[in-house]
DNA sequence: TGTTAGCACTCGTCTTAGTGGAGTGCTAAC
DNA sequence: GTTAGCACTCCACTAAGACGAGTGCTAACA
């Protein structure tokens, strides 16, 4: 049996109106739909007829309809046909003075969960393939070297050294330019063990703390451990009985606070390359502890191989035309934002 | 009526209990307690006038007693005197190689959350009356200029300046020279208007670059700004019954995630100096929506005037010994860890 | 052949009444 | 001052019943 039309605007029907109500719906309320003018009886065979093929399923007898994970899929994937051109307005990001995108990050988490009444997480951009920028030693006191890395897109990072030997300015100043030289430009998959020899030899007697050196490099470049991932909104769990007792808002709650477990949403690249935006439905998602909820993500994407992930978690029943529409126009917005601070 | 020692025996057996169970203590629970043999029959009559002095109360008729508030208080009191010496030994911290006190504080929240079964915070420390140590310009690109400050307690502050007219290094050094000259050592009090006035004299034309390192500079040096509230262990309230009712729970864990209301807790300083530790018993609370709740605060402190605050919010019957007892060693490790880091 | 009205049936939810038990306060005796 | 005993209170739990939303099926109609 094929979806004909009237069998998917049927199902369109029931799954809008669930979306809207939360409680499985019942032949008659979408007989009162306007543009199907068909009894309560008719739409109870048809929707025995989708019960078949899968689209929805009952709770119990003598209930309603809900939408079943497959159900859930159709709807959003021609939704998702429907919407890719269209990007809708939100209001504009209130930003602080701050140019940090830290803070922008944190705020947009925020926003999102405000205007969506889910669960909402984002991560600082990953920099992939970064290259560095800059280095900077500089002497603090008599046995303390500060390391300034900048890489490409401006990330920085600093580290203070403990050094045996005394180091003069004239010293600091040649390590410098040396490092500088050497190392300027290069990704981290560039800086080998030759370039890292050679380095050695003409730092001389100094040659430990180009080692020194080379660890802070790595650590600004490395990814890994330095992402992190805001969260926001999620006590609206709480906001649908479906997800709301105890025992699952407990362990809903615990995965956003612990945000380790958010890194396998990060970390499933998307498959749905053109818009970036994948949305996981109930037992699609990696994450286990959000069986029963449906997770939306996407990715941002900064140029310079930065990119970051933004991910939405509400209930199966989430409302995703408009979380889809929001995630498109926040991409666009964070684009901008940080472009802006380019310049 | 005074309390005398019978009083107090029996109020702390009944608190005790409480703390245990979570229920309401009845009559006969408490005569089974060895060092009273008294029957339920006077302990009835005694917990009567424990009830008029204000100590316990009913829940309802016919239901047994619950501590109140001002029951809590005196056992608190009387507690905290006790273990005033004592500190008592829990596990060490794991602390991975980063030697990043931010990374130890948060793996500290989680450490605390997981020993007591209750929400946690930390804040990063303040730094107040901190001093300026060094500064530092660099030209990253041609445009773009990098300004590194570094205060007292090893805290750094990054930030990319962008330029109108072109530097050429030389000048960059001259600045840094005129900047750690003039800056170095003095606080931000000191930094007034003459002390700023000479050194855009002294900067010539480039008076502007000099404004824009103090914002920097003064970015450093607030602590306002930048206090980070740690916290973990939120969805332990689901764990205590009497909290754990969606809207309670709700409210809380919204409070932890929101963070903001939480420096309400960090800002009441502590009147117990001695100890450094508070606590707050019910609508004792700075913080309204933990009125249900009991708040265990300490302040940690690193020296330089550096100073954090740990905190617990659990149930009113939390378990206040063992809490507080762990926070002072956890205060005392912080100390280590940190002093260990430094030198 | 597709659509519809009608009806019996199912099953979850809400309400109500009833029961059991824990705990109290009071009184009288030791 | 302490204790045993008893009547009383009130919550928590359970079972039974009423209600109603929704279904599936059948028969009639266009």
């Amino acid at each position: 049996m094929q979806l004909d039309e009237r069998k998917w605007k049927i199902l369109k029907a029931i799954i809008k109106t669930y979306l809207e109500t939360g409680e499985p719906v019942g032949s008659r309320t979408i007989s009162k739909y306007a543009d199907l003018n068909l009894s309560s009886a008719t739409i109870r065979n048809e929707m025995s007829d989708l019960e078949d093929l899968g689209y929805i399923l009952q709770p119990h007898t003598s209930a309603g309809r809900i939408p079943s994970d497959k159900g859930y899929r159709l709807y959003v994937d021609q939704m998702m046909e429907e919407k890719d051109k269209e990007v809708t307005e939100i209001k504009e990001i209130m930003i602080q003075k701050q140019d940090k995108m830290d803070l922008i990050l944190k705020e947009a988490a925020k926003v999102l969960a405000a205007n969506t009444n889910y669960a909402t997480m984002i991560t600082t951009p990953q920099y992939r393939r970064t290259k560095l920028k800059f280095i900077q030693l500089s002497l603090v006191s008599e046995e303390q070297i500060l390391v300034v890395v900048v890489a490409e897109g401006n990330v920085i990072k600093n580290k203070i050294l403990r050094i045996v030997h005394n180091l003069d300015n004239e010293t600091i100043l040649k390590l410098n330019i040396l490092l500088n030289s050497s190392l300027d430009g290069l990704t981290i998959e560039e800086i080998n063990l030759s370039t890292i020899a050679r380095l050695k030899v003409q730092a001389g007697i100094h040659s430990e703390i180009v080692n020194s050196v080379l660890d802070a490099v790595a650590e600004a470049i490395q990814m890994e451990e330095d992402i992190e991932i805001y969260t926001s909104g999620a006590t609206n769990f709480f906001k649908y009985p479906e997800l709301s007792d105890s025992e699952k808002a407990s362990e809903l709650i615990s995965t956003f606070e612990e945000k380790k477990q958010l890194a396998a949403l990060v970390n499933e690249r998307n498959e749905r390359q053109e818009t970036g935006i994948q949305v996981y439905i109930g037992n699609e998602t990696p994450v286990q502890t959000m069986k029963d909820c449906s997770v939306v993500t996407a990715t941002y994407d900064l140029g310079d191989g930065m990119q970051g992930t933004i991910g939405i978690v509400g209930p199966k029943r989430m409302d995703y035309d408009k979380v889809i529409s929001t995630l498109k126009t926040l991409m666009v917005q964070l684009d901008h934002i940080y472009h802006r601070n380019e310049s």
